[in-house]
DNA sequence: CGTTGTGTTGAGCCGAATCAACCCCGGTGG
DNA sequence: CCACCGGGGTTGATTCGGCTCAACACAACG
């Protein structure tokens, strides 16, 4: 489904959970075994399941160890956004335990393959894993570090930046994940979610990636995702991978808005 | 500065951290007096001043008592996305104690006037103050929320839409802080600040404020903004106030992403 | 009294949405 | 075996929301 970079090392099915905590922090010999015992419990899930709707009480935390699903909210007229993508490796309502009920929806993009996470959760929150605590923390952290940057994409950012940019993030997060190396990775959505992730049409995404074809940045076949000038791409979508740094321009003021109808 | 809404009932400059904190949990006589006597701490924050830099160690966490403030992050070109606003009875770094350098700045948009919540923070984790805890926990979900509603604004709503629902979350929050009533509040921003939020540009906010005030929706004077058909705006912004409840919408899929250069 | 910051307004342009076909492919069922 | 169907991708024509540029008004301030 997701194409030749999915399952790859059969056997290790939860290898892009380990390896993606283990760039979060650093684990123990018997927290791996820990978080590699979690295969028990694996749970198919068909695509457009939700795994957590919205509004109701949490479910319980999850892995992601095979496909991809995408935290959203729905409009009352249709419009969906995206809020972030779900990859392997990511983790799933690890804050949402005594949690209200959340204010989205997880629905799987694809067919999803989970984990129960709370044997592992249990022992990070009492103590017995402190290498799994600080990596969910640093997960958590890494969360909303995307969403912000996913919220200047939105705001400020042109169509093509948009894509440029988000097309880097996917790339580091599935190397990360062991899926795909510094330049191709899969790639497994629609047109119509990557327009709902990056609050475009359909229409436009499809016209921006060609361009980003044509001007031979990127390459796209069958699932996969190529960028064939990664710094190119980090040019100009103004991409930084890691905490940046940088002069501050702190913006004064005087006076307050007024009004006065001309 | 901010108008006669500010300082209002002298004596009692912290009310307004009070007020938030009972609406999000139960508050015992002795966590509340623990919370007024944070008021020794207090600090002035000229507008423009950096409370936390980007990529910086985080900085103590604070209430703001009164003004306003902007979580925001700059990019290098100029452009700016304001991520959330930060009103008076807010809190400000709670989760950034133990946590890597901030991907986001800080800015006083308006005279600013603080206090040290480290106190208060230490009482709530070490089990002195549930309540407090509670409350901490609340404040923070509901910060993640609100930059939901927010992103959902950037990617989905148009300009008018936008507006609309900014205004109406800044009534219910000022509200709640004990500031304004169920259609006035005080505004001390500059259309500039409204635009880097709300992802416009100056002109455009101008023009659809007077869009908004022709068809008497809304009035603005002197830094007070007064919303004259409430329900109207929530109707034209598809603002819920709480938690929505909806059918769930679960878009299915088959194939992955193609493309064949035609 | 100039200067600066903010709000306002008009003209023109452009990025992106909309509308409407059409193609390709895989699946299905007669 | 093949006609049909539906989902996804592509393309052109057109519209339009929002941006840019440019000027000007007004108030606060030094």
């Amino acid at each position: 489904m997701t194409g030749r970079f999915t399952p790859r090392l059969a056997g290790w099915p939860i290898d892009p959970i380990v390896r993606r905590l283990r760039t979060l922090s650093k684990i123990s010999e018997m927290e791996e075994a820990l978080v590699r015992a979690l295969s028990d419990r694996r749970e198919r899930h068909a695509p457009g399941e939700e795994l957590i709707v919205e509004g109701q009480g949490a479910r319980r935390p999850r892995f992601v160890v095979a496909g991809w699903a995408a935290r959203q909210r729905v409009l009352p007229d249709g419009r969906r956004q995206i809020f972030s993508l779900i990859l392997p490796g990511d983790s799933l309502g690890l804050a949402q335990r005594s949690a209200p009920p959340a204010p989205w929806s997880v629905v799987a993009l694809t067919a999803l393959e989970t984990v129960d996470a709370e044997p592992a959760l249990d022992a990070a929150n009492d103590g017995r894993a402190p290498g799994l605590a600080q990596a969910f923390a640093a997960s958590m952290h890494e969360e909303g570090r995307l969403l912000l940057d996913h919220m200047v994409r939105l705001g400020q950012q042109t169509a093509y930046e948009r894509v440029a940019h988000f097309l880097l993030e996917l790339q580091r997060r599935l190397q990360i994940a062991g899926l795909g190396d510094s330049q191709r990775f899969p790639l497994p959505l629609t047109q119509e979610m990557l327009a709902d992730t990056l609050g475009l049409s359909i229409v436009h995404v499809n016209r921006t990636l060609q361009q980003l074809r044509r001007e031979r940045l990127i390459e796209l076949r069958s699932g996969v995702a190529i960028l064939l000038q990664p710094q190119t791409l980090r040019d100009v979508a103004a991409y930084e991978a890691a905490p940046p740094r940088r002069p501050a321009a702190a913006p004064p003021l005087r006076r307050q808005m007024e009004s006065s109808p001309a």
